[in-house]
DNA sequence: CTATCATTTAGACGAACGTCGAAACACCCG
DNA sequence: CGGGTGTTTCGACGTTCGTCTAAATGATAG
């Protein structure tokens, strides 16, 4: 495993974070954003990957072991291991072993191309 | 369904109107804030109802028809029908019947907090 | 009132998902 | 080396999801 195995686009994006697609009311989503977008959204849309990856993004130093994660949940390690992976495939974190522990963190780039996907409906382009 | 329960769109809508829970990297989301918020990604979650979504809160006059959705899918009008229900459920989009045609229109309090959900992980933080 | 068009409901089916227990793999310590 | 702990992979099971066809409801025009 090591770090991240992202298939995605991660190619000279630069400073560019959300830089797929403009705000979902800014003008239609392609098909393949709205494909892609749906991967990214699909491992999030679960109570107990939401809560990972809230522990893990807010957790001290920026990291958290899955030893800290388990005992949060009523769930057995296998299906917490799972929801992992899951959010490691999707680009949302990165994961390192360090000695006996494997250690988890945030991708912010991925998760603000969610951010901005939603972003400011209040400033509308309905100017024209 | 007919005029759903359309809780009042046009009030003071700052992006944190309502926002439940801070950023996802702020602090650890709670079981029942995880869950709500699970199931409002759910619903955004598919290819599909994410580009109906996104082509109802960018066509002109803030509103489409069912008549200007289903042409750009090869979906039966039932399926289409289907993935609307989902998303009026979840509160993300408003709809009434007028006339001959039934409309559709983005709510988007409930689109913010998503927006607000993870959003500025890296910008504003700021003071406070 | 009947014909017709627009949309939703109802029921069914296969695919994908979340969970588990058992087993395998990785690393540390005597 | 062998035992022990932490983590992931493997199969399996029941549930949920996306799609369809068929039929029902709503509204307008003759």
């Amino acid at each position: 495993m090591t770090s991240t195995t992202l298939p995605l686009v991660r190619a000279g994006q630069g400073a560019q974070e959300g830089a797929c697609c403009a705000p979902i009311a800014r003008e239609p989503l392609s098909e393949g954003d709205a494909a892609e977008l749906a991967v990214l959204l699909k491992a999030v849309a679960d109570p107990v990957r939401l809560r990972l990856l809230s522990m893990i993004g807010s957790h001290a130093g920026g990291e958290a072991c899955v030893c800290d994660l388990t005992d949060a949940f009523d769930l057995t390690a296998p299906t917490i291991s799972h929801h992992l992976k899951v959010l490691r495939t999707a680009g949302l974190i990165g994961s390192e072993r360090r000695g006996t522990w494997v250690y988890y963190w945030i991708i912010p780039e991925t998760v603000n191309r969610l951010g901005a996907l939603f972003a400011p409906l209040t400033a509308p382009a309905v100017a024209q």
